[in-house]
DNA sequence: GCGTTAATGTTAAAATTATAACATTTAGTG
DNA sequence: CACTAAATGTTATAATTTTAACATTAACGC
């Protein structure tokens, strides 16, 4: 180890923290080395920078991009969540003011907004959170509180005052499990509040769910099928899914099964 | 324009939606085109990712590394914000919940939170929120409402109740004006709630300012200098400027102002 | 179905980045 | 003050990425 490395590396890491990155050759300048020592540094030491196609830049960083390649297997989900979102798109309507559910579901929906004029976004999701907080067009709601980590949303015990409160419009809701006969349910308990709150209040509720979710039970039950308008799903199975399996759905419970 | 195109950006931009990078290699795999067509919507379409050193990154994308150079310059100011904030972080102790303001100045301090065992974090600050919620060992409340995209926070007319409800130990405040008679200020007036509630609760009461904020005034007022239990800055001659300009400041107004 | 245009693929050359080997400087020691 | 070893610098070479030009394929209108 040494001294002045280690030195170096805290100044770089500075120059880093907020994000941004730094060309290797600007690097070896602010610290007055050539590169080969700043290439060096960084893999001799154990630092949070690392080196991309020739700048620096911050990995495994509190909110900044961990620099580790995904898989295909990985990045190929994403496919079946964008159709999923596609045709719930086709619900949302200029000036409109959503309720967006946490999870990854409704994660493909966001980038779309941007394409609105103007609309209004309640969440009580980071995740969602942070991708309409990039969209200019679209005015952001999060409902605050304690930070779940696993679900990255937000839970608080003022959380159904806080949505009654807003006039939402409509409420895309994402749920873990689906069955007929015990309802939509989700993993974590803290989402029961919100998901329940807003199904009370939006005028419109539409469960986004993948096909895989039908006939699957998980610990949290927060809503029967029949209390939403719409049911957004990708699959032409879905509906048969859903009128198997037990008895027939009756036909109000699932008005619009949108199918390509 | 192009409808694949479109298509084939939205699948890699979700895939990247959670941080990490992809070869351009699996990203033409991915999407079953070449590598070039792939460089071509990347650099033809309007989109969130960029190509650096043949990996895709999300840049521009909220909580995620914006792909842009720091000049040297812009890089070396970090430099003092990290010194302003190693001292700062001498006040924290184990266990504390520390109120966190926003704006970019405590940034820094954030990542040095990971050396605790157990901390909580409260902040109406989204930048704040995502740095926080990546560490395992930080408890984290983000008080909600309205975001206003300026100062990447929120606000709302029960911030105050929200903030009293707290147990809220030390209070670190930032802010963009300090003037000995007209006291400390910031730019927007959203922030006054948060930052007054959190004054008033608070144990401990720590204003961290960097000292080109001396002798300033902004559009909001909201506190006097002697509200502070302690002035963290990070210049020697901070506390001359304190004592300069109008009349002496009372021993008992800055108890601590810490000089290296 | 043919012609036209846009989209995509292929290839080779240019530019950039990474690696390795060796030269030089610097810091510490007796 | 010389000797040693660590740290840093330099250079050449290899690998990779970028760019540009041109070939091919697919889509669309008439």
């Amino acid at each position: 180890m040494n001294g002045r490395s280690a030195l170096r590396l805290a100044k770089l890491q500075e120059a880093l923290a907020s994000g941004g990155t730094l060309h290797l050759r600007d690097a070896a300048e602010l610290c007055d080395v050539s590169e080969m020592t700043i290439r060096r540094d960084l893999t001799t030491q154990d630092t949070a920078i690392s080196l991309l196609g020739g700048r620096l830049v911050m990995a495994n960083y509190p909110g900044v991009t961990p620099i580790y390649d995904l898989t295909e297997q990985q990045a190929s989900h994403y496919q079946a969540k964008y159709r999923l979102c596609q045709r719930a798109l086709a619900y949302i309507e200029e000036g409109d003011t959503l309720f967006i559910d946490c999870g990854s579901t409704l994660m493909p929906l966001l980038s779309q907004l941007s394409h609105f004029r103007e609309l209004t976004v309640v969440t009580y999701a980071l995740n969602v959170a942070n991708a309409v907080a990039a969209l200019p067009n679209v005015r952001l709601v999060l409902l605050g509180g304690l930070f779940y980590a696993t679900s990255q949303s937000f839970g608080s015990d003022n959380m159904t005052a806080a949505i009654e409160r807003l006039g939402i419009n409509k409420a895309l809701i994402s749920a873990a499990g689906v069955d007929l006969e015990r309802g939509v349910s989700c993993f974590h308990f803290h989402e029961v509040a919100p998901k329940q709150a807003a199904i009370a209040t939006a005028m419109q509720r539409l469960l986004v769910v993948d096909a895989s979710k039908f006939s699957v039970v998980r610990p949290a039950y927060f809503a029967a099928l029949d209390d939403f308008d719409v049911v957004v799903t990708d699959e032409e199975g879905a509906p048969q899914l859903l009128k198997k399996n037990g008895r027939v759905v009756p036909e109000i419970v699932v008005p619009t099964v949108t199918v390509a």
